[in-house]
DNA sequence: CTGAACTTTCAGTAATTACTGAAATTTCGT
DNA sequence: ACGAAATTTCAGTAATTACTGAAAGTTCAG
């Protein structure tokens, strides 16, 4: 490896961390170093920087494209693959959260959903197992609806909104009986998210 | 296994899944069954149920004690510790945010801050490198500030701010003056480093 | 169509992580 | 303090995952 100090310290911490988030070593380095990468790399390069052999250099990039992290591009006149990540930050971070929930969550979601189908109707309200599984299915479904819906704010709108932080909660909240009038009906904004149910913890 | 279908299919799938959260098959079925369980269980009683060896369940309770998703609990006249997971479902998912959080985050947030620290003032405005670290912090702290002010909020007032969702946005931003003086300066402002804080060591 | 440039696949191997049974340790009633 | 009950540790082994080099596959200029 023959980086500058910065960016060596950079590149194999996110290959440290990698194993911590879903992805290995060698992918996690792959993408820090693309991400510091003014120009698109091609494999014999990461290989080159990374020390790693050509086939773990291309498998890599397959997860990395298989998780959309990655953009393929070409120079005139050369043949071979060049890879960058977005310019935008924003873009990633939506990507990450995109591929993660696909992976982590939606699975889970839907087998939730599917016990809760071959249940009978009265069941879910008697056995205390279902009970449990139905509360957990409005959970997931309170949440996935709300971030599909952030998820469609652009980003030039969003940033202020996050820089609000628990102040959004002041300024709807302090008139209680305003926010229950506010809340009350529309509920039906979000789009495809069945009524979520009400949430009783306890 | 001699767990009613429903238990077991849950279970199972749990189990499947911890190895894409960061737990293994062992501990994301020690968990599911913990959660549906309606009375608190021993360590034997996990073992009968899912058939794993006594030290595996040991080890898997310990790493649930260190991700504190999991209660000890003590009944009369018995020496064995009883373990449950908290009634509260929103207890649960907020133990889970800090835990991954604590995780994932805040150690590359730790680094991007100490990277930045080694280098000279100057020197972050023109190595391109270094431009693209700050960026990353910043957008790291704009995020984590946002969870922790988020995270302040109590559940019966966060609820139904998420049944709201991007209707936030609709109410807050419709006439944008008006939120430029809520926020008290617009997102151009973002660009000055926000202070570093403090360090948190490696 | 051919062959050079480039990329992917794959079988074998290395490294890591998960699991077990036996032994050691802790806890607590007597 | 003793010993039975309960839990943890640990060294060895099994299972899984990561990595490699060689071979096969693909693409494209001539």
């Amino acid at each position: 490896m023959k980086l500058d100090p910065v960016k060596q310290d950079f590149v194999l911490h996110f290959g440290e961390m990698g194993s911590r988030w879903g992805i290995n070593r060698t992918v996690g380095q792959i993408y820090a170093l693309l991400f510091l990468s003014e120009a698109p790399l091609n494999a014999d390069q990461i290989c080159e920087e990374l020390g790693f052999s050509r086939s773990n250099v291309s498998m890599g990039l397959k997860e990395l494209q298989a998780w959309n992290l990655v953009r393929l591009q070409h120079q005139v006149g050369d043949r071979r693959d060049y890879f960058t990540t977005p310019e935008d930050l924003w873009e990633i971070v939506r990507t990450l959260i995109d591929e993660r929930k696909k992976r982590e969550i939606d699975p889970t979601l839907s087998k939730l959903r599917t016990l809760l189908l071959a249940a009978e109707e009265s069941s879910v309200e008697q056995d205390p197992t279902l009970k449990r599984v139905q509360e957990l299915k409005d959970l997931f479904e309170l949440l996935t609806g709300w971030y599909e819906d952030i998820n469609k704010i652009p980003t030039d709108r969003l940033v202020p909104l996050l820089r609000l932080g628990a102040a959004v909660q002041r300024v709807l909240m302090l008139p209680e009986r305003m926010t229950g009038s506010l809340l009350g009906r529309n509920e039906a904004s979000s789009k495809g998210a069945p009524d979520a149910g009400t949430i009783d913890p306890d």
